[in-house]
DNA sequence: ATCACGGTTCGATAATAGTTGAACAGTACG
DNA sequence: CGTACTGTTCAACTATTATCGAACCGTGAT
């Protein structure tokens, strides 16, 4: 579990989004669909991989299904403070990784 | 100021590795090149654009100069604890010498 | 003005990451 | 076993990022 892993899977708007849903327990892969729309299988998939392999969530088969849950502690004594500051933050994120920061103000 | 710009800029080792040095002082653009070797300019110049478009760092010019800061007053107010989470971390990404048992989770 | 110096920006290329349909894998059910 | 259901993996394709030389900009000295 690397720190630059973790902050990497963490930098997408979506997979953040999905943290934060996480927080709050754990969740079917299905209903990992974000609130908006839908988006194919293999998509969702491929960024719960994501943030499986930097150590974020684990995935944990259940009959037919698979719940997808946050690690908490794991994180937490790893590097602690950071889920913290990053769940506290407000809701926000835009879904804009291309948008000028407003507030880089000074050079 | 976004969130997930932020963690992205700390994502990559290099720029991590560097906002943890600007995080005991500002440096002048040279003296931003990473500890074991040197890096083209223009690179340099590129990774310091991530940071600063980010909201992470500052970029004042001093005479011929330029010194590079960290915004630690403007992160701490926007996302508490994270900074200070992220620098909080130790060895950075050489911790790992036996495989990678935590790193790929039950799935 | 001219030159040297410290950095940034531009433009092209290389490297990574994201998306997606199709094929595949495991489980439950009859 | 065969089918339906949930989700993963594969492979091709697209899109975003990184790298780096060359050109350029602002400053200070001559």
């Amino acid at each position: 579990m690397v720190v630059t892993d973790v902050l990497f899977a963490l930098s997408d708007p979506a997979r953040l989004a999905l943290v934060r849903r996480l927080a709050e327990g754990p969740l079917e892969v299905a209903n990992c669909q974000p609130a908006g729309g839908e988006i194919p299988k293999s998509t969702l998939s491929h960024q719960l991989k994501t943030l499986r392999e930097a150590g974020v969530i684990r995935n944990v088969p259940s009959g037919r299904q698979r719940y997808v849950s946050l690690r908490r502690e794991d994180l937490e004594s790893r590097f602690p403070g950071l889920l913290a500051a990053i769940l506290a933050e407000p809701g926000e994120t835009g879904g804009d990784r291309h948008g000028r920061p407003s507030a880089a103000s000074p050079g």
